[in-house]
RNA sequence: GGGUCCGUAGCUCAGGCGGUUAGAGCGCACGCCUGAUAAGCGUGAGGUCCCUGGUUCGAGUCCAGGCGGGCCCA
């Protein structure tokens, strides 16, 4: 058994753990070893395989790996399947740029099939990206059987999930006016549109729609011009009050309580009327796209008082108020726009435009006749396409939906049960999402995406949706064909099937939203139920998920509705909710910003458990956090290094006497090894609790403060212990308590920083012992001790005390004391002489004293407080200020206190002085330091006698030679021979065997050398002269 | 406009049952230590606890309103 340094530099350490994990299979040893424990549920979170990784991703995933290590130290068994989100518009769009190809028009130019194989191979690539930051991270995820959403039998699952929702009468085909976005010619869903909101300016525009029977105009408001031409009605209040007005010569009608801030002050009322005396009255239509039955104004329940002019501009194409509207007035449909987004030759006055574009053009047009008021720019949110910023049109569209209103109940009844961590997701930001569901827009009119399983009868319209490959099989038309069919466009669009009517039934141009992928792997990870019934049956629900925020309307809906429709339960019980990762100037990350950071550098750099212990230790999972190589650089330096340094210390003290872990006599403990195992049993079970309660900071908070403990207090505190020669019982104490205190360090840095607690763990253990930390058993909090704890915590107090006393004497430490006195705080009596003892070795003091006050070693400075005294003695005030700057402070204090007044003498006159005209300062009287902090305080006796000066220059001359003996590059168990010089000689004889003990000296002679290896000038103070040094075996080869 | 979180030292963040003098780490300054040495320790400077008002003997903490920022929704 040997240590050895932990390699420094945290690549090549981690490699090297990476290769051990490798070799060892550790991981899936992790699994078997835990196959007869209790379940702990993790669902992976797919990454969407159509970006690098960058850092922002590591946040959920550190989290994600975190909680697995910490549960199967546990015992628990924590599968962890790899997933990928494979389908959708991102990855269209990226194989678009990279085909150069702008448009649907383009993709089916350039036939489905080779589009699809692109979009495969994107897929694939990115994916391969992923493992490898995963892998080098040492993110613990099977990445050999992942699901990957875009196989033909994760497929199946979900045609099997359409399928069983069909059944439940949950599938229906609406005609609903949905966003949509033209650039890429599909709706989108509600958590899609989500995505896009952003700051957009566009015209605001005041219409007049003068009326038929009269010569007032209706005065109607809107920021999209573009959808003017499809206006067939105006829609008002009908319980409003509404004012018809006249303003620069025009009869204008307006809501009344709107006047004032669209026409200002100068307006004329004319006379008021009720939104019902205008409905069912006609007006001039702005462009006469319709037919029968329109330019009326009619009544509705949504008009708004709060902008605009609380008359409505009704379109029935482009808004799902206006449609619902217009169904129920029997308004005609005009629609002048097509897939496109461009207006079709119905409008010629933009026939072919981009309706975005043609706002100018119609502004201009209503001003040349005279329909327009004003208009202006107005800065508003706008939805934009999440992934091409084409701006969203609302549209009237067929869709296929999922009927979740239906299952609303059940959903916020699952979210009840779920633990969210921070809570305030789940109640609000979920929680409103719920209470405001909609039904789920689920098809897509385009490409790369999981098919729609409905085909339709071209003749009769017969629908029907197929669950599995087997009944498509069976349904087909060309039965070989379609049992092996792949499950994608454009192969599955040419699967017809047999109708009753005898005609065939062709399939649905759609494919499914990708949210309905992902927010099926409870189930489809599996090819439930085609497979995989009994690890469905065990893995549901989940114990933990974990994402970040931007996944609350995304994976963490679709995950439960999906759950609740196919299974009846919610399906997960924890969530974790992290914060987006941001960069070093607060912005978030993101493609489009250009300010991703590949974490891979850093990683190389610095380390992937730097990394991982800034993510974690810097704040709550949930807050957003900026990333950057210096925060990582400090956790590295801060806390690893730390960890490893103690390690070391150990290693290097280790080696020389060939400490063996495994040897079981304990040696004689100390009162600080004592303290040490009580320290680290407090400490285990404080991580354990947090963990378990899933707060981590804390956790992190825990270790950083034992570490500190460990490398500031114990290891240093104990280094004399290890340079004793031998291994006394003392010693032997020293070693195991700190051996045994860094595997317990190993182990619980184990989920945080798998690679240094694998790294610590190999150096440490014994043969015995599990070959991997992660392998190991969680450890165990036995034998924490409060009392003592306390009472360490109160020595460090005194400590601190001390040397700052030292500090404002300026007396260094390697100078011996006498006393230090220290004022008595309750519990100081019980506090063992151990424990004193460390703080005299700590001090350099003879000795410690309990001291009731320490007024004694103080002196009190008087003046007089102007402030106070001065409105009361006048002009005696400066005199008395001068008077009692003479006299004895004392005495004067003591009369003070004593009697409350003192009387001074000022030439032939007297004054007499209360207590609060004197201000009082304490300062330590000659021959102390004393350091008065609020509860706790002490008194260093700084006074030197020639025994303490001699200690003193004892310790100076020991000093020097040991950082001659660095300078001299030996090795720290080398002997030499040592010679004085100089002033050095007298205190060299007086001290000859502590001196020769303390540097290893085998002779000590008071002349120089004559063959010095080694020769420094000491200059310190009075102590002068020459050290010569050489090594033992060096002197005994020469003379040999 | 609504929901939610946040605003504390130069930086990153704790604290948040109301209670002496508001903390930590980093950074900075000064010093110490030197057989962990490309380490270690101490001391110090540094704060309008975002603002305003309220409750209270007392508010960083509770309440109301505002300002600023993030995310989500509309």
């Amino acid at each position: 058994m040997s240590f050895r340094k932990l390699e420094s530099d945290p690549y090549a350490r981690e490699q090297e753990v990476l290769a051990l994990w490798a070799s060892q299979n550790t991981f899936k040893r992790s699994l078997e070893a835990t196959r007869e424990g209790p379940r702990f549920v993790f669902y992976e979170g797919p990454p969407t395989a159509n970006g690098r990784p960058h850092v922002g991703h590591l946040v959920p995933r550190v989290y994600k790996d975190l909680f697995p290590r910490f549960k199967t130290m546990r015992g628990f068994h924590v599968e962890r399947k790899a997933g990928w989100d494979c389908h959708g518009l991102p990855v269209e769009l990226e194989v678009e740029r990279r085909l150069g190809l702008t448009s649907k028009q383009e993709i089916e130019r350039l036939g489905l099939e080779r589009f699809i194989e692109a979009c495969k191979s994107s897929v694939e690539g990115y994916i391969r990206d992923w493992e490898a930051m995963i892998r080098r991270m040492g993110f613990w995820i099977d990445l050999e059987d992942p699901y990957v959403t875009y196989k033909d039998p994760y497929i199946e699952t979900l045609w099997w999930e359409l399928k069983t929702i069909h059944e439940q009468g949950r599938l229906y085909q609406g005609h609903k006016i949905l966003p949509y976005c033209p650039r890429c010619g599909t709706g989108l869903s509600s958590h899609e549109v989500a995505q896009g909101y952003r700051l957009a300016t566009d015209p605001s525009v005041f219409v007049k729609l003068p009326l038929t029977d009269g010569h007032a105009a209706l005065l109607v408001w809107t920021t999209t011009p573009w959808t003017l031409p499809a206006n067939v009605a105006a829609a008002v209040d009908p319980l409003a009050q509404y004012a018809e007005v006249e303003a620069d010569g025009e009869r204008l009608i307006l809501a009344a309580s709107r006047v004032h801030g669209v026409l200002g002050e100068g307006a004329r009322m004319v006379r008021q009327l009720r939104g019902s005396d205008l409905v069912g009255r006609c007006y001039e239509p702005l462009y006469p796209l319709a037919s029968d039955g329109a330019y009326r104004v009619v009544a509705a329940d949504f008009v708004s008082m709060d902008e605009g002019t609380g008359i409505v501009h009704i379109a029935p194409a482009f808004g799902e108020e206006d449609h619902t509207l217009g169904r129920a007035e029997g308004l005609p449909h005009v629609q002048p726009v097509d897939g496109a987004g461009k207006f079709t030759g119905d409008f010629p006055l933009a026939a072919g435009v981009f309706v975005k574009e043609a706002d100018a053009r119609i502004i201009e047009d209503l001003a040349e006749r005279g329909r327009l008021l004003r208009h202006e720019q107005l800065e508003h949110e706008y939805p934009f396409c999440w992934r091409c910023e084409t701006p969203l049109l609302y549209y009237a569209m067929d869709s296929w939906f999922i009927a979740t209103t239906q299952i609303k109940q059940q959903l916020i009844e699952a979210n009840e049960e779920v633990h969210w961590h921070p809570e305030h997701v789940g109640r609000g930001r979920f929680g409103d999402f719920l209470a405001s569901l909609r039904d789920w827009a689920l098809s897509r009119e385009r490409y790369w995406g999981t098919p729609l399983p409905v085909w339709v009868c071209d003749n009769c319209a017969e629908t029907c949706v197929i669950g599995s490959r087997a009944e498509l099989t069976q349904r087909a038309t060309d039965p070989t064909a379609a049992a092996s069919v792949e499950l994608h466009r454009p192969y599955v669009d040419r699967i017809l099937l047999q109708c009753a009517c005898g005609d065939s039934m062709r399939r649905v141009p759609y494919v499914l939203d990708t949210w309905f992928d992902s927010g099926s792997m409870h189930t489809a990870q599996w090819h439930y139920p085609f497979e995989g019934q009994e690890r469905l049956r065990e893995a549901l629900p989940a114990d933990f998920i974990c994402e970040a925020l931007d996944q609350t309307r995304g994976w963490f809906y679709t995950l439960l509705a999906t759950s609740i429709l196919l299974h009846g339960q919610g399906c997960y019980r924890n969530v974790l909710v992290t914060g987006m990762g941001l960069d070093a100037q607060g912005q978030k990350m993101s493609k489009s910003r250009g300010n991703v950071m590949d974490p891979m550098p850093i990683a190389d750099l610095h380390g992937a458990d730097a990394m991982r212990w800034q993510i974690v230790s810097e704040s709550s999972p949930w807050s957003e956090r900026r990333m950057s190589e210096e925060a990582v650089a400090a956790a590295r330096f801060g806390m690893l290094d730390t960890v490893r340094n103690c390690h070391d210390f150990l290693a290097l003290y280790a080696t020389i006497d060939g400490f063996s872990p495994d040897s079981t006599d304990v040696g004689t403990p100390s009162v600080l090894d004592a303290w040490l195992r009580a320290r680290t049993s407090a400490t285990v079970a404080r991580v354990t609790e947090a963990l378990d309660g899933y707060r981590v900071v804390e956790a992190c908070r825990e270790l950083e403060r034992y570490v500190d403990d460990l490398s500031n207090w114990y290891v240093r505190l104990s280094r004399p212990r290890f340079w004793v020669e031998g291994l006394p019982g003392d010693k032997r104490a020293a070693y195991h308590t700190l051996h045994q205190s860094l595997c317990t360090l190993a182990k619980l840095l184990a989920p945080f920083t798998p690679f240094l607690a694998e790294a610590l763990w190999q150096s440490l253990r014994g043969p015995a012992a599990p070959d991997s930390v992660h392998l190991g058993p969680w450890p165990a909090a036995e034998g924490t001790d409060d009392e003592l704890e306390h009472d360490m915590e109160r020595i460090r107090e005194i400590v601190s005390l001390g040397l700052a006393a030292r500090n404002a004497a300026q007396i260094k430490v390697r100078q011996p004391l006498a006393v230090l006195y220290v004022r008595r705080n309750t519990g100081d009596e019980r506090i063992s002489d151990g424990l004193w003892e460390l703080a005299r070795q700590e001090l350099n003091v003879r000795s410690v004293e309990l001291v009731d006050d320490l007024s004694r070693f103080m002196a009190p400075q008087l003046s007089l407080d102007f402030r106070v005294a001065g409105p009361r003695l006048g002009g005696a005030a400066p005199r008395a200020a001068s008077a009692l700057a003479g006299q004895d402070p004392a005495r004067v204090w003591e009369v003070l206190q004593n009697e409350g007044r003192y009387v001074l003498a000022i030439e032939a006159d007297e004054v007499t002085l209360q207590s609060d005209d004197v201000k009082v300062a304490w300062v330590s009287k000659e021959g102390y330091e004393v350091v008065d902090e609020g509860p706790s305080g002490v008194a260093l006796d700084t006074r030197l006698d020639e025994a303490l000066i001699a200690e003193g220059r004892l310790r100076e001359l020991v000093h020097r030679v040991q950082l001659a003996r660095k300078e001299a590059g030996y090795e720290v168990t080398d002997r030499i021979e040592l010679g004085c010089e100089g002033m050095l000689v007298s205190v060299a004889e007086r001290f000859s065997e502590r001196l020769a003990r303390e540097v290893l000296a085998v002779r000590v002679t008071p002349e120089p050398l004559a063959d010095a290896e080694h020769t420094v000038e000491v200059s310190a103070g009075s102590l002068q002269g020459t050290l010569t040094l050489r090594r033992a075996d060096t002197a005994a080869r020469l003379r040999g």
